[in-house]
RNA sequence: GGAGGAGUGGCUGAGUGGUUGAAGGCACCGGUUUCGAAAACCGGCAUGUGGGAAACCGCAUCAGAGGUUCAAAUCCUCUCUCCUCCGCCA
């Protein structure tokens, strides 16, 4: 959420953001309904100055006959303020819908483009691994070591299901310890296991909701399961004000992760790049309201996520996400892509967004500054490492000739020193 | 799942229809005192929003939403959260 002063006096700038968004939204119309609602609320403000200062008489008359006098004239001026009342409920509520439709403003950084097809690639790391042999992918060499069993998984899950098995499973938790630990190293992150099943608010806090509603699990309870850990890990502080000497705060969240995929149908049907239900690990950062932090924390939460793909010897590039790509609150935002062999192209496993205060706005989260006043802080995340995605390409870059799979350097020590999963033996 | 109890400012805690944005205490900030500190004493101390150059003034806020009333922290309804007891349970 934008602050609507902002907004009134920064009109073009939003309007342009979102047009750079390509958003459809239209500022006029909010500003229409702004001027509505403050017109209204002026009138009935001074309507209820009226009423106080007359119960404030009421209070003070002792004459029975002269206080019911009153009471009967303040009944004509209760009426029309409930009329007014009325036809502000209808109005604040247009402008409340409004408001959270507004989308934050893109840095001017932000490349123009209408989606996906037009990020900007910045950066290549790493050497495309040339084979000499005709490479497979994920699920052939995972099923050929028996570490993978999609049929059974849609046979119990549905479409989408899968069952890690074996070597997958060691080598998943593998992961997990790598990822705690280097990035326990890399910072001041506090360890964070969140809740995956989540109240309503935190989603509309976090910006998901009302427009991603079809892209969410709901409960009966009318709670949601959350996509990532970083609805949770914001909601955390949400309502608070925290202390600023405590900023920049730091999160390294893990949860499960509930994505329905409902506009990626069709989309990466086979396999594990896709599914309804995976792990991540997530950076969150809250830090002070300032530009410059949130841009020196966004470069250091990409940096971090650089790291691991670098360390994993994984083959990657960094994408700058342009104006149509990026979400309701994002300013800015990288993507991480690795190497896919069996596709040859390199494929999103991370993605770090800067949004300003946009969600600490909705989620209520403040800070005092150094001159006393109450800031709305800044948030930023940015993903440590998702499995099993990140497994697709770990497996088919390291793939051998002969169906096997050698281990990463850095995960060896997590899997008691073994070098190799496979071949299978016949 | 059943039966009860509770939710007031940074904390504690009074307040059950009428100058209550809310007593008292603690914490915090300023001052007096002191060589300095502690103690004591004096003063200040919520947030949001509208107006104003400012002083200051208006409105809203006592978990949240709605209702009753001329008037609600106080009465009613629903929701949320917490606590106690019983049941069930990884």
């Amino acid at each position: 959420m934008l602050d609507i002063k902002f907004i009134r006096g920064n009109k073009d700038v939003v309007q342009e953001g979102a047009k750079k968004k390509h958003m459809p939204f239209d500022v006029d119309a909010l500003l229409v309904v702004d001027e509505k609602r403050c017109a209204l609320l002026a009138e009935i403000e001074s309507k209820k100055t009226e009423q106080n200062q007359f119960s404030e008489k009421i209070v003070n008359v002792s004459n029975p006959a002269e206080k019911m006098k009153l009471i009967d004239e303040m009944k004509v001026v209760k009426e029309n303020l409930n009329k007014k009342e009325e036809e502000f409920k209808l109005v604040i509520s247009e402008w409340q819908k409004l408001m959270i439709q507004v989308p934050n403003v893109p840095d001017i950084s932000v490349p123009e483009g209408k989606d996906e097809t037009e990020n900007q690639q910045i950066k290549t790391w790493g050497e495309i691994p040339k084979f000499d042999f005709q490479p497979k992918n994920h699920i052939e060499i995972m099923e050929g070591l028996d570490m993978i069993d999609l049929e059974r998984g849609a046979k119990v899950s549905g479409f989408r299901g899968y069952f890690l098995k074996n070597e997958a499973v060691i080598l998943n938790f593998a992961i997990w310890q790598f990822v705690f630990n280097e990035m326990m190293q890399a910072g001041d992150f506090i360890p964070l296991l969140t809740p995956s099943l989540v109240k309503k608010e935190t989603l509309l806090g976090t910006g998901y909701l009302p427009q991603g509603e079809e892209d969410l699990y709901k409960t009966q309870d009318g709670t949601y399961l959350v996509g990532t850990s970083e609805v949770p890990t914001m909601s955390y502080h949400s309502d608070e004000i925290i202390p600023a000497e405590k900023l920049p705060i730091k999160f390294l969240a893990f949860s499960p992760c509930f994505r329905r995929e409902a506009g990626s149908h069709g989309k990466d049907t086979k396999g594990i790049f896709r599914v309804h239900e995976f792990y991540k690990f997530e950076q969150v950062i809250l830090c002070e309201a300032n530009h410059e932090e949130s841009v020196k924390y966004h470069e250091e939460l990409t940096k971090n996520a650089e790291k691991l793909l670098q360390v994993l010897q994984l083959p990657y590039r960094t994408l700058l996400i342009c104006g149509g790509d990026l979400g309701l609150g994002q300013v800015k935002k990288y993507d991480l892509e690795a190497w896919v062999p069996s596709e040859n192209i390199y494929r999103e496993t991370h993605s770090a967004s800067y949004f300003h205060d946009f969600q600490t706005r909705r989620l209520n989260i403040r800070y005092r500054d150094q001159d006393g006043k109450l800031k709305f802080a800044h948030s930023l995340n940015n993903t440590a490492l998702a499995t099993p995605r990140i497994l697709v390409s770990i497996i088919e870059n390291y793939q051998q000739v002969d169906g096997s799979i050698k281990i990463p350097e850095v995960l060896q020590k997590y899997m008691g020193g073994k070098k190799i999963i496979g071949p299978k033996k016949v």
